[in-house]
DNA sequence: ATAATATATTCTAATATTCTCAAAAATAGT
DNA sequence: ACTATTTTTGAGAATATTAGAATATATTAT
């Protein structure tokens, strides 16, 4: 992207666009959802694994992970007893490569 | 990035990295704020200029570059009466050029 | 049907965020 | 010093988010 491309751009104007942006990094800017979003980005996980690698509380993860899914960022798949997520939003997987980048 | 670094990468077990990068997106998760963010895109601004092309009340606008502000992703410089803002974070604005896009 | 395992939902108390309005600083010009 | 302009700060109520506990649902095996 160049620099003239962020001078003449206008997206800062569309009050959607604001909105649905605002609402996707507001399910982002959790550590826990953070942490999920890191350990998914490796690939489809079931939940008992997420929860139990991220060390948290069972009820938490399983709230943490119905937010991101609400919002359409994670997709799950029932695989018989268990259930798997995995990062259905690629545009969040580019934010993730973004924020962990050293700089 | 190669899809290998992301398998790999261990970033979401730092607790620290977990709480600063929460932290950085609950600031831009507003959409008052990535409307600053968006306008201020393009170069520095002082603030009437901000408020006016926002069309939001001047105090409102104000808390929310003193939250900007204080979490380092805005600069400001005073000259003579007026305040100008502009993107200190460099990462910020590689996150704004990355949600713009289209996909 | 019952038990065991895996996951999801609901409620509550504590805390945080948001907006609005009023008032207070800071600066420049007269 | 007085005034106008620009910007920041504070108090208040309204709303949202959070963790944690208790409970509920779904699936599989016996």
């Amino acid at each position: 992207m160049l620099k003239e491309d962020l001078v003449e751009n206008t997206k800062w104007q569309d009050e959607q666009f604001l909105e649905d942006t605002a609402e996707l990094l507001k399910a982002l800017a959790h550590p826990a959802r953070l942490k999920i979003i890191g350990y998914l980005a490796s690939g489809k996980k079931c939940v008992k694994h997420i929860w139990e690698a991220l060390d948290l509380p069972q009820p938490n993860v399983s709230q943490h992970l119905s937010i991101l899914r609400n919002r359409g960022i994670l997709g799950y798949k029932r695989e018989g007893s268990i259930v798997c997520y995995y990062i259905k939003d690629k545009r969040v997987l580019e934010l993730y490569k973004n924020l962990i980048q050293e700089d």
